[in-house]
DNA sequence: CTTGACCTTGTACCGCGGTTCAAGGTTTAG
DNA sequence: CTAAACCTTGAACCGCGGTACAAGGTCAAG
């Protein structure tokens, strides 16, 4: 197959597959005699994990560390054991962010409906932001 | 106050002050006879308003946009309670998002536990993934 | 023989929020 | 006088996951 083929097959751009070449998520393929990329199914059935891996929430380069296991021989069950589970802790602790933020959110949000904008002072900018819930004490800064 | 003085007073780096005022975050400040950038105190305040708005998880071009209006001597209020409501909307899609993953991220890991690593073929690369939950019925890409 | 669809390569660009580096000028303490 | 600490500018770089563009080669249909 050629790179137009495959990409139509997977629904990917023929962009996205070279890209994956390049971060060595695919192999370099073999080239017919004009230079043309030649594939057969297993690129399909890498890019079919590709896509379920980033499904996920895997990053690219955590994808390509199980690729690498794979084409060394080994089975990247084990690997892949040790990803997801760091993977749903780092959702956990962003879901605890982001309720975090959506108190806040609620808390200037109901502050601002009590406030008079009459009342906001030039040098505050906005007198709704500048309410720090819990200084210091709440820690996890959110960065989204 | 010379830059200096203000990075340590406000806790940023002095790159930082330099990369908002090109942001337009903060106006261009008078300048020394030596050419060095000299503030007064209502820089403190901007500075310590645009922290508090990033932990409110407001983007520095939405920030600027409500500089921007206290600057042409509006009272940005309005606009900010516009931004607060979009963003809480953003934290609660982001949020159930994340539930999903967490779900999928769960599923795969009860399931490894109880696939056997030795029936994991090559072709599959990994047989805990590719097993995508409602393969298409319950949208809400992830990207993270 | 030309047109269009496909392929090749290399390179630059996007948003986001900065950080870092290079090459110089200034000021301050000893 | 000299060294350290400060300041200036412009520019490149970071991770992330691609996307886009330019300039050319190849191939099939009409």
């Amino acid at each position: 197959m050629r790179i137009g083929e495959v990409a139509e097959a997977v629904g990917v751009p023929t962009a996205t597959i070279r890209f994956y070449e390049r971060k060595g998520l695919l192999p370099q393929p073999h080239r017919g005699p004009n230079g043309y990329r030649e594939y057969d199914n297993s690129t399909l059935a890498t890019l079919a994990f590709i896509r379920n891996a980033q499904a996920a929430g895997l990053t690219l380069v955590e994808i390509a560390t199980i690729l690498d296991l794979r084409r060394e021989g080994a089975t990247p069950c084990g690997h892949v054991q040790d990803l997801l589970a760091a993977k749903l802790l780092d959702v956990q602790q962003r879901q605890r962010e982001l309720v975090t933020l959506e108190a806040e959110l609620g808390h200037l949000i109901r502050l601002s409906r009590r406030l008079d904008p009459a009342d906001c002072s030039d040098e505050a900018i906005c007198h709704i932001i500048a309410h720090p819930r819990s200084p210091s004490r709440a820690g996890a800064t959110v960065q989204e």
